[in-house]
DNA sequence: TTATTTCTTGATCAAATGGTCAAGAGCCGT
DNA sequence: ACGGCTCTTGACCATTTGATCAAGAAATAA
């Protein structure tokens, strides 16, 4: 009886779907509840298995939520990695933005789910974010300062400016509910996107 | 033995003290582990009291929850409800997020403690969102209309200025470990003042 | 088909946890 | 000092929940 998740075991067919399956329910419930309110009858009932089927692909529940919290990290990062020093800034920047807000709005449970990881103190992505996250990070800040000093953009703390597109493009997928409650509707993508743009590049502008 | 929380009763001195000890100690935990991440043991350890004796002055878990979450909220809209439309925009508007940030800083806690709540659908503060929360929003956006519609700043869309203007004061609270992760360190106030009311008010000065 | 491996599940367990209760200790006005 | 009210707690209970296991079903290879 060797488990599934043995060392590097070929994943038969069967397995591939079934832990599909299994993580994208487990993002469901996750985000909605947190980790500690997610219950793993919760999972395997969404999932369509029984629970002791669910633990025979993931021993353990918090190996769950490991495996679904990395399989977002990666969405995460993309759209920074790609914002090029040799683009026009504005364009660049307007690209990133846009980006943020429509995975906010597309896909708000991975956001949530990424969210409550941090606002608990990130203890599984203790690594991700002081490795990967960090560099790439630093690696943009750069290409900001070098937008800088080439006097195509006005001044601005580069590190902070990240954090605030971060900060404003995931409130609308983390403070949804916040927002249409006060907006007293769900809000239009478009209208959100045009606001936030101009609040967030009018300043750069020189 | 009638119950202390029961209708209008005067509170003893004893009361007072052990209710605030208990409102401080689950603000902590609550704000750690999320709602149900925490245990009454765990509130009730760090409030000195025994289990029993918690629940002497809080009948249910989730009764504690609501009133300390009550407690933050006031806190939350002091701020903005003297936002003034007869003074200078710019410094009317830097003096809320300046506060706001001070708040983040000083009482990151409360922060999370809401953010969580927000995050997880606002199932407990519905009624401040839609009722006071929307009605001081709106208020507050016609101030800021004016404003734009005198000249004195340029054209934002008022609602979304505030929703960023919260996502990015409150960045630094609830997102804190991924902030000093990502820096390498612990973020100077003043340093993050500095910039946040670069990034978010130079786009509107005329 | 048959043998072997992979999948699936009902039954069950131990620990954690929210909450109760009756009895005792402490406080307070008289 | 005393009587009544407030406060405190050890013991206990029911439920939830993460996890296990042995045995059977289904797939797969021979």
């Amino acid at each position: 009886m060797p488990r599934p998740v043995a060392k590097a075991q070929q994943k038969s067919r069967i397995q591939h779907q079934n832990r599909a399956v299994i993580l994208s329910a487990a993002l469901d419930v996750f985000s909605a509840y947190g980790y500690r309110g997610s219950t793993v009858d919760q999972i395997a009932a969404k999932a369509g298995l029984s629970k002791p089927n669910l633990l025979y692909y993931f021993r353990r529940k918090e190996e769950i939520y490991v495996a679904v919290l990395e399989h977002t990290l990666d969405e995460w990062l993309k759209p920074l990695r790609v914002l090029d020093v040799e683009g026009d800034p504005v364009a660049e920047l307007t690209r990133y933005i846009s980006e943020k807000l429509e995975i906010s709005f597309a896909n708000p449970q991975a956001s949530r789910l990424f969210a409550n990881e941090i606002l608990h103190g990130a203890p599984h992505v203790q690594k991700f974010l002081k490795g990967p996250l960090r560099a790439l990070v630093e690696e943009k800040a750069l290409v900001i300062r070098r937008w800088i000093m080439a006097g195509k953009i006005a001044t601005v703390d580069p590190q902070h400016f990240i954090f605030s597109i971060w900060a404003v493009t995931q409130h609308y997928a983390d403070f949804s509910a916040q927002v249409a409650a006060v907006l007293g509707e769900e809000p239009s993508p478009e209208r959100v996107k045009q606001a936030v743009l101009e609040i967030l590049l009018r300043g750069l502008k020189v």
